[in-house]
Parts: structure tokens; C-alpha cells; sequence
DNA sequence: AGGTTAATACGAAGATTTTCGTAAATGATC
DNA sequence: GATCATTTACGAAAATCTTCGTATTAACCT
């Protein structure tokens, strides 16, 4: 496994388009995340181009066009953000996190029915 | 509920070392933070100074040192950067981060029971 | 009081990340 | 094939974060 690249924040912005949206064009890319705040073209561009030489992206061309594809998982990254998390601000215990996650995100009785679920089955491959 | 600034990588690590240790002086900040490298006494006592101004930590003259003390609670901290993580990489489902965290963790069967009284808790105060 | 030691204040260099302007390349259109 | 629109490539400024060197200040000790 190898020591995977942790994506700053725009990258990462940039990524989760690629992962709901499948691959994509810069153009495309740049006027999803401009929701919030306009982001200059190129300026999404460049930040690609980089993501390119650093392998998180691979691109395709298409006509004059890239189309570029997310080339990290976004399972991988999440669990990676996470241990992260985990690391600097909860001091590893993840029971805390979850906990905290839990509490604090109120989520529906079917949700909780499934994590239920899923610490049974959790369990029962331990003992 | 006031905006709450988010902490650097680095001011994370101080904000650990104060939350775990209570209020302590620069010096003592800095010997805990260098279990892994050594870094300057100066670096530290600058990131101290700077979060001092933005009103992350506070400071109490004794003698010719400065005890600083943790302005954010750590639990306060957690949850905003809990929240954040589940913006920016998990698109806002805490269950799929709930869930990726504990199977990714393996936390122990009392620590499951743990999280099942909690669900349950949080079941019962629900219907 | 003078000298020593340790802390603070200040400024600035280095590193990284984000932003964009300008020029060159590439297809498409007439 | 000249023009136009759009894309890419490149470089560099702006912003933020991290690091530390140097000077100043403050307590302490003979």
C-alpha cells in the first residue's frame, strides 16, 4: 500500500466532484464548484494541471479538451481523512468520535437501526 | 453560536498538548510537542503568540513567563472539525462516516456495547 | 548594581496553497 | 486559410502557514 497523497482542500473540493459526477472537464468542474463563490477558470484549471502531475487525477483528451477521472478512491480517502481526524483532534479513540458523531448529527431512528445492525454483525465476527 | 475560527495543523497540536496537560508555559508546550522532532523553542512561542491574538488561548503573567490556557473547548473543537470532515469528504452522511469509522477502527466488544447503550439512548428519547 | 539566564517581542525568510493574467495551441466556422 | 472561441500551458503574485534568528526585556544571584 503505498504512502497515498493527502489532498489540500481545493483538491479535495475538486475530487469530490470527479467522485459524484464521473469524469469531467475542466469547464464542467469549474462551474460546479462555483455554487458558492466564483472561482476564475483557470484558476481551476492550474489546480488540476497540479493534481495531474501529483496523480490524484488522470486526464484523457477528448477533441482540444481533457477530460480528466478521479485516480484515488474516495473510500480511501475518506478513511484516510479520518485516521487524520482521528489522529490530531481525537487523540485516536474512535469510540469518541463516533460517539460525537452520533450525538451530534441526530440521525434517523432507521439510520441508528442500521448501525445497530452493523455492530451486531461487528460483534459476531469476534468472538 | 459565534463562527468558530478553525486551527492550523500546528495550533491543533498545541491546543492537544493544552487540553491534555491544563494551562502550561511556552517551554512546556514545546518539550511536549518535540516527542517526535525537535522543533525551536521560537517557532513555538510565535504560533503561542499568534493564537494568543487570534483569542485561541489565553495567557496569565507568572513572573517573567506566560501560562497559557486553551480558549476553545476540546469537544467544541472536535465536533466543528468533525463537521467539516463530513462536508468536505463524506457529503454530509454521518452515518456512512460513523460506519466507515467503526469498521475501519475495530474498536473492542465493550466499546460496541458501549455504542449500543448510546443508540439506545438516543432511540428511547426519540419516539 | 552588574552579570547571567531564560523568556518575550519582532521581523522576516521559507514553504505551501490558492489565485489569476497572459500567451500559445487547438478546433470550429466562414 | 484567416478569424474566432475556447482550451491549455506557464509563470508569477497573493495568501496562508511554519520556521527561526536577533534583539529586547525581565527576573534572579552574587
Amino acid at each position: 500500500m503505498t504512502t497515498q497523497y493527502k489532498p489540500t482542500e481545493k483538491e479535495l473540493e475538486i475530487l469530490q466532484v470527479l467522485w459524484t459526477q464521473g469524469p469531467a472537464t475542466v469547464r464542467a468542474v469549474n462551474d460546479r464548484l462555483g455554487k458558492g463563490r466564483e472561482i476564475g477558470y483557470t484558476t481551476t484549471l492550474k489546480l488540476m494541471q497540479i493534481m495531474f502531475d501529483k496523480g490524484l487525477v488522470s486526464r484523457q483528451k477528448e477533441g482540444k479538451t481533457h477530460i480528466y477521472s478521479a485516480e484515488i478512491s474516495e473510500e480511501k480517502t475518506q478513511n484516510q481523512l479520518l485516521d487524520r481526524l482521528l489522529d490530531t483532534a481525537f487523540k485516536g479513540s474512535a469510540m469518541k468520535l463516533v460517539m460525537q458523531a452520533l450525538g451530534h448529527k441526530k440521525p434517523s431512528k432507521e439510520e441508528l437501526e442500521e448501525i445497530r445492525k452493523y455492530i451486531d454483525q461487528l460483534e459476531g465476527g469476534m468472538k
